[in-house]
DNA sequence: TTGTATGCGTTATCAT
DNA sequence: ATGATAACGCATACAA
């Protein structure tokens, strides 16, 4: 149904190779006969088939990302700087989110089949699924995961940012019985904050922390607030895994009449533009989400257009925001250096 | 350099046919050639090249949605909303977003190459493009969109939502001066808002509404909302085009000391996750954005299916969901009847 | 049961 | 300046 070349050459009474000279400006066309073509384009509405370009040329010009879901303005960030990166250099971009879905592997595999390269994101599938794919020769950046020898990684900074987290928490504010609410064994970018929350609480000589398992929406959050009200033992500090989950913990405690930070302080991660709007405002630690999908892009086109693989990993700088969930006060945050509670 | 049927042929001895019977478990092979190339294909980690597939079956067996943006959760939701849909279906999803690139005709052309069928958000490209791009045979659904003729539409109901908003803050509170901030020239949905509200207005004898033209970034909103507090004409209520635009506003109020509701009174719209978090919550309008992207590729994938082209548009209801910014007090919501200022 | 041959739409390399 | 033809990777109709 669609028109091809072969019918602009039968229209225009020339054959496919003139077309396609005119189509793409490369070699010697009478002025007359590229009239002709031209006109032909026009009146048929040809528009060349990518399929039969991508066969001919051996390139897909596309890339493709591999998310482990959407929801959340962290997966907006990426998104949004590695589909800027890779229009710019004249590539589609192909998304897929694995979702758990027990056929990933398979989609993935597929979706490999039909890209230049690929962005694999934190525990969408297996590491042996990546090397496997790799190894049909198809570049491959790991994002916000674990390193797997020989493939560049793009990443945040963690354990850095909790232990300067916990630090601020314990050593201006006193708190010294903390929980984090999150699941490590379900992305790596939480499991470096827990073991980089355990490693300063270590360091400073502090009661070992609570880790309180739940999933990253804001319901999984207050669920697990609710749980551990029930259970009579809430500590001075919960560190959640992200905002959303911060902010279930909100709603919780404003459904038990709990005061945020006087009976228990609250931090997040991520810095959502509401963590500044909520009350108390959020104490969070913000990750430059675009600048990740950026570099990520770039580091695969390189990967592509250079034979040379670079094979270097980046790890982004990610930043404390300090406001008042976790007993700061004051326009500018200053902290608090007397402990919060008598 | 990838590896492809040939080579895998060559491999375990046999023709082309019969690995690729093998490969797609069509026509009779004897258990050992079978095992031999089932062998060949793990040994070399061969994954079928999607182009020569495409070529071959005449489809892509990919669908392609076209944002203006990413930020923001009202996209998330659709992406989410039309992303399992398609993988479900079969589908690889392609995505474009145009952030008003000059060149945007260009790569949706480009785009539509690539795909089985398109779906079109609001204003990422002009209707003759769309209209062209239709005529060379490929499906397209409108999502959020001003109609054209012969295309299927899917979208949320907005006047009535913003007529339902009017009617409660006029007849509830008593407020007779609004103000609506966004640009209803770069959205459809923020245009048939702005339509809304304006035909409630004047069904209620109520004073001209005054348009204050901003872009629907929180740094928009808190820009306008200055500039609203340094003219000094400060209305009873402020209507946002989306709740970041009120997140934005809420920001400015907090600078210039003043309150809401008791100041001004402010409502949002898509009714985000930490619309009910923010102080005061937020009186917002929720859209069923998952579904719109859902139904979205639903019609999509009924119209490359089916022969015959449904042609029905769909309009997902809104509602309004009452909280404490436009003066509402209590847990439940109840309606202020008195007018909140004396 | 297996192999051969053709076509999908495009570009590139020849030959004219 | 133009036309004929091969090649890309795959699936399929047909021949053996």
């Amino acid at each position: 149904m669609p028109v091809t070349i072969k019918d602009v050459a039968k229209y225009a009474g020339v054959s496919i190779a003139t077309v396609s000279r005119v189509q793409n400006g490369i070699g010697q066309v009478s002025p007359e006969t590229q009239k002709r073509v031209l006109a032909a384009i026009r009146q048929l509405n040809y528009i060349p088939n990518r399929v039969g370009q991508a066969l001919q040329g051996q390139r897909h010009a596309a890339l493709g990302i591999v998310f482990p879901d959407f929801s959340g303005p962290y997966y907006s960030g990426v998104m949004l700087g590695f589909e800027n990166q890779a229009v710019t250099a004249g590539y589609s971009v192909v998304v897929l989110a694995t979702h758990r879905r027990p056929e990933s592997t398979q989609l993935i595999v597929d979706l490999a089949g039909r890209v230049d390269g690929l962005v694999m994101m934190d525990r969408t599938v297996s590491n042996d699924t990546v090397t496997d794919i790799a190894r049909c020769g198809i570049p491959i950046v790991l994002l916000a995961r674990s390193a797997i020898t020989g493939m560049p990684c793009v990443r945040c900074e963690n354990r850095q940012a909790a232990e300067e987290l916990v630090g601020h928490l314990n050593g201006e504010h006193g708190y010294r019985k903390f929980a984090f609410l999150g699941n490590p064994d379900l992305s790596f970018d939480v499991m470096e904050r827990w073991q980089g929350i355990q490693s300063a609480i270590q360091q400073f000589h502090l009661p070992d922390p609570d880790l309180i398992r739940c999933e990253y929406r804001q319901a999984d959050g207050r669920q697990a607030a609710h749980d551990l009200l029930a259970s009579g033992q809430l500590p001075e500090c919960l560190l959640c895994a992200n905002d959303e989950v911060a902010f279930g913990v909100y709603q919780a405690m404003r459904e038990a009449g709990k005061r945020i930070p006087q009976d228990v302080a609250v931090t997040g991660w991520d810095d959502v533009l509401t963590a500044d709007l909520v009350d108390p405002p959020l104490t969070s630690v913000r990750q430059p989400t675009q600048q990740l999908g950026d570099v990520a892009a770039h580091t695969l086109l390189t990967m592509i257009e250079q034979t040379v693989k670079p094979l270097s990993s980046t790890i982004l700088p990610s930043r404390v925001v300090f406001r008042h969930s976790c007993g700061c006060i004051g326009k500018g945050c200053e902290f608090r250096t007397e402990a919060l509670r008598p």
